[in-house]
This record gives C-alpha cells, structure tokens and sequence, in this order.
DNA sequence: AAGACCTTCAACCGCATTCTC
DNA sequence: AGAGAATGCGGTTGAAGGTCT
C-alpha cells in the first residue's frame, strides 16, 4: 500500500526534472497526483496536511521555532523538491534556510530518500524483488541500506518495512524464513569469504567498504555458523538435513540476530515466499529451480509427502546435524545440544503431516512428548503449558504443546476406556537403550545424542513407512530405501555409531522411518493411543485447534503446488485437498479409511 | 454496526560514522 | 588531531486503514 504522499512522487517520471522555481507547477502537479489517489489516501491527505499556505509557512513556526514533525504534506513535498532541484541533494540542514521548510534536515533528507527521489521505483516488490531480499537478506543481515544499493529504487526503509512485517508473519505462522537453500548459499559464501582471508569474522570493516562486496556477509549472522564449518564438510551433506534438527536449530537460533527461522512449518514457507523457491543448493541463487523441476526426478518423490512441501524440505526431513546448525546460524551447534530446542514442537505439533496410520506403532508417551519440543518463544497461537507429565523423566525437558495436550487428554481418556495399545515403556525400552548406548558418541546425529525418544529407535515401526508410504519408487521391500531417496541421506555412519548393538536391519529402518516426518508424527499420534480410523473426531479437534492459519498455509501451498504441478500427495495430482488440517492430513491421498 | 485487533508504513529517534574546518 | 556538523543507518513508534468478532 502507498502511503498518499508517495504516490506524489509516482506521479513524477524518473527523469522528471523539477525545473527551478517550479514550486507552483509541483503544486499543480500534486494537486492533480493527488486527485488520481484512492479516496483513503484523499482522506488521509487532508487529514495529515494542511493547507499549502499553511505548510509553506512553516505550519507551526519558522525561523526558530519548533521544527515540524509527522507526516509531510504536499507544499511541503514540492519544497523540498524544489529546493533539491536547486541545490542538489545534501546539505540538508540548509533546506530549513533557504525553502521555508520547518523541517530538520533529517527529516528532509529522509522524505526526499523515500519519498520524492525521482528514481523511486513505486509499488509493491515484485517477486524477483522479494527473492532478492531475501537473498540479500541472508548475506548481509539487517543491513537495510546495503539491500537497497542492491535493489534500485527501493528504499532501505521500504525493505526493512517489508521484512519486518513478512518476519511477523512467519512467527505467526512458525514458519522459517530462510528457504533452505538460500541459508545453504549464504553459508557457503561465507565460508567462501573466510577461506578467502584471515580474521573476516571480527574484523571491524567500515560500512562503505563492505558495499564493494556482495558477499560480505553480516558478521555476527554467521560467526556460528563458522564455528560449524568442520561439520559442513561438502554439500552433499547439505542435504543430509534433519527436518526436526533443522527445525530444532532454527528454533534455537530465533534468538539470534537476522539469521533465524523462528520456527517451522517449513513446508509453508513457500507460502511467503510468493515465488515458489525450491532448493537449489549449489547451484546459484538466481536461478532457483522450480518445483516441477523435481517433479520427475529423485526430489519429486520426496515431494509427494506432503511434509515436504519442496525438496528443500525434504532435505530438511533428513537428518544431519551438522548442517542444520551451520545452515541457520543457530547456536544451537555451539551448545551442541538439540535437545535445547524445544520450541520445535509447536512447528511439529502444527505441521503434523501426512499421517499415516500403522496400528504397529507402539509408542510412550513420555517418551514421545517429551521428544515433542515445545514452542517456547516461536508461535505464541499455538504454546500451552508444560503438563507435568510431559515433563518428567526426559533428558531434555520438552514442554506440552496445545497438540500435546489433545492427544494427552485424548489417550487419558482412551486409557480410561481401553488399554489396549502399546504402551509406552515397551517401546522407550529400546529407545532408551539405543539412545543410551549411542549419547557417547553420535555427534553428528543429534536426535540420538539428545536422546531425542522421537527417533525411529524408538520402536521399529518400519512397517509404517513400508507399509504405508505412498512414496512412489520406494519400494516396500526394500527397507533400504530411503537411502536410496534422493536428498534423504542418513548418514550410514552416524547411524551405524547411533546403534553399533542394533541389528543392521534396525538400524536400515531406523534410517527410512526416521526420514519420514510423517512417521514420526505417526508414530507420535499412534504412541498416543491416537487411533485415525476410531479418534477422527480427536484429529478433526486438533484440526480445529491448530486453526486458520494452517487452513490457510495448506492452501497457498495447494496454490502454489497447483501452479508449480507438484503434488505432495501420493497420488501425483490430487487437487481437490480438503483443506482443514486435519482432514487433509486423513485425507484419501494418505490415509484410506 | 461497532469496537477490538491487526497490518502496514511513514516518520522519528538515537547512535555511529564520515566529513569539514 | 580534535571538535563539531553532517550524514547514514537501523530500531522503534504511532497513525491510519483493514479485518475480525
């Protein structure tokens, strides 16, 4: 939306030349501009300006008195401009003297940088504009001016404006901000800058030297991930991302300066992102692949799970510590503890995706909800109070979220009623185990190192991934599969160090069930005595309870798949979603009752 | 219909840096 | 070299319009 006094300078041409002691054409000229406006802003005009006698005279004092502040006014604007036709820009304290203004010269100059530059570019960003940002963004942190030098016409304010408030939104909305694959290539940037020379990091640099260089990334964004670097070894391991730990750290690092991800939904980002932006690690930012680009190849299978909205995401849905602290500058990877990383939870708890139902999945509570990390500081709509129960007896303490909380009063109630389903400790038993034997000495699989009980080690619940993946070429006989998924590399290693007392064919499940998100939301539902053929009414609630902003993030992404034909269901086209959570999630495409 | 709440954005403020004398 | 002015930058605020209840 444009403000009333910028669509004056609309109305100007970019090579509109204010001639000198053109004041009363100006004023002709935003007498017309301003008749073209929307009536709010009309309204708002008349509201905010006084008349031009008033302003030209200084409305409330000259030559003296009080400079005038809020909002300028049309005479205002035309003295200004007429002044800087005159005079050139700069100098600004001089406006005062010679137009009459009562203006400071901060003021002037700042109404003149973004407002009346006659190279204004005017109008929402436009999508190339947005993927600028935020790829800018990334490099260079807040640096608002920096950004602006790289996107003509556009003014730091308008960019700092407008990721403020997309920044706002993806908090709401839990979602990252970064796509994956632009934190990937501003890492690797970075690291490209610190292999290049000696003492980047910390190095004071004057701000104007820094212009010279796009690469220049803001210091602090990722001094962090410096640290990581020995873990980031190639970019293969790039993909080798854990969505949870990805999650997990960007949640971690929400606290930290630009380069965050408040939190999750990362399926949704693309909602934000208003051009689909797909991974495109390694390759160069500008020509971001689109969706259907991986619709045929190894990436589009792992599109079809609706958790991975793009292959970025199912990057994301691989685990691999190392770059998921390196990629989202968390400090997260410096404290080395993922487990730190509750407010996840609310990311896991909203996203809940494709689940697919496996009575064979046993599963803790404790234990699960416990591994459900809490949402601490990410998504306000959707954080509850820890429950007593989900506190305990976890390493890690992981706080209830709304979710948690359904799912808890509904297997209470179901306890109540039946005690038929697994319970818990059997299963945790073997987490346990697993998780124990392995805390020495995962470093790079951190949901083992944090004893994180939402692990496939948990139980082997291979079944639901085989029995149950609408994956398409994933065979399921073959539990190996998910090595073999494109982008969904485990590891072998880590695993293998994960669980050296696992069998080979635990540990190949545990690395196929645990890159599926939908199976660890499965396993987590269906741990809870959450039964999606008898407890609808329960998931349907929780649809409910997770509330618009979900309805609405499926939707974009239904848009955005329809646009890009990329389909997250199984079935390669499925455009007729039912759009609430919970029964997209139960829909046909995944779960037949 | 009205009030509460949310979103957006222009403008201000304070601080840091650069320039000028 | 140092002081003061000028400029630049980023964070914050408040008003206005829009949306929701």
């Amino acid at each position: 939306m444009l403000t009333t006094l910028t669509t004056h300078t609309k109305s100007s041409k970019p090579s509109e030349v204010f001639t000198n002691g053109a004041i009363a054409g100006l004023l002709t000229k935003m007498s017309n501009t301003t008749s073209e406006t929307t009536n709010e802003k009309m309204s708002r005009q008349r509201k905010s300006s006084p008349s031009v006698e008033e302003a030209i005279s200084g409305g409330n004092s000259c030559g003296g008195g009080p400079l005038k502040k809020g909002p300028w006014t049309s005479a205002e604007d035309a003295l200004l401009v007429d002044y800087v036709s005159k005079h050139g820009e700069g100098n600004w304290n001089a406006v005062q003297k010679h137009s009459g203004l009562s203006r400071c010269g901060k003021s002037c100059r700042l109404r003149w940088a973004n407002h009346l530059r006659p190279d204004l570019k005017k109008g929402s960003f436009t999508p190339e504009e947005e993927r600028t940002i935020i790829e800018l963004h990334a490099k260079m942190g807040n640096k608002w001016a920096r950004m602006a030098a790289e996107l003509p016409g556009r003014t730091d304010n308008e960019i700092k404006n407008y990721w403020n408030t997309r920044i706002k939104r993806l908090q709401r909305a839990g979602l990252p901000i970064y796509p994956p694959e632009i934190c990937v290539q501003a890492m690797n940037e970075s690291q490209q800058s610190q292999d290049m020379g000696p003492c980047r990091t910390g190095e004071k640099r004057r701000p104007d030297s820094s212009q010279e260089n796009d690469f220049d990334i803001n210091e602090p964004v990722f001094e962090n991930i410096a640290l990581n670097q020995g873990l980031l070894s190639c970019p293969s391991t790039v993909l080798d991302i854990s969505f949870s730990s990805i999650i997990d750290e960007a949640v971690n690092s929400s606290h930290t300066l630009g380069f965050m991800i408040p939190a999750t939904h990362t399926h949704t980002y693309l909602q934000v992102m208003d051009t689909p932006f797909c991974c495109s690690i390694g390759s160069s930012s500008n020509t971001l692949p689109s969706f259907d680009q991986y619709e045929d190849d190894s990436y589009g299978k792992l599109g079809q799970t609706f958790w991975s909205s793009s292959p970025c995401e199912a990057d994301l849905s691989m685990n691999n510590t190392s770059t998921v602290g390196v990629l989202f500058g968390s400090h997260a990877p410096i404290n080395g503890n993922s487990c730190s990383s509750e407010p996840f939870s609310v990311a896991r708890k909203s996203e809940l995706p494709s689940l697919q139902y496996s009575s064979s999945h046993g599963g803790s509570w404790e234990k699960l909800s416990s591994s459900l990390p809490s949402i601490e500081s990410v998504d306000t709509l959707i954080q509850t109070p820890l429950t007593e129960q989900t506190q305990s007896g976890c390493p890690s303490e992981r706080s209830s979220g709304l979710l948690e909380a359904i799912v808890y009063e509904s297997e209470s109630l179901k306890n109540s009623k039946n005690d038929s389903y697994p319970r818990i400790s059997e299963t945790s038993i073997v987490a346990d185990d697993v998780v124990e034997s392995s805390h020495e000495t995962i470093h790079g699989a951190k949901w083992a190192a944090c004893g994180d009980p939402i692990s496939p080690l948990s139980h082997s619940a291979a079944s639901v991934f085989f029995d149950y993946t609408p994956i398409s070429g994933s065979s399921s006989d073959d539990p190996h599969s998910a090595e073999t998924m494109p982008g969904c590399k485990v590891d072998p290693e880590a695993i293998n160090r994960v669980s050296p007392e696992s069998s080979r064919k635990e540990t190949a499940s545990l690395q196929s069930e645990y890159l599926r998100p939908d199976v660890l939301l499965d396993s987590y539902w269906s741990g809870h005595g959450v039964r999606f053929d008898k407890d609808r009414s329960i998931v349907a609630g929780m649809g409910q309870l997770l509330g618009d902003d979900l309805i609405c993030e499926y939707r974009q992404v239904d848009a955005l798949t329809s646009e890009s034909n990329l389909s997250f269901g199984p079935a390669s086209s499925s455009p007729a979603w039912d759009h609430t959570p919970a029964a997209y999630r139960l829909s046909d495409h995944w779960v037949p009752f």
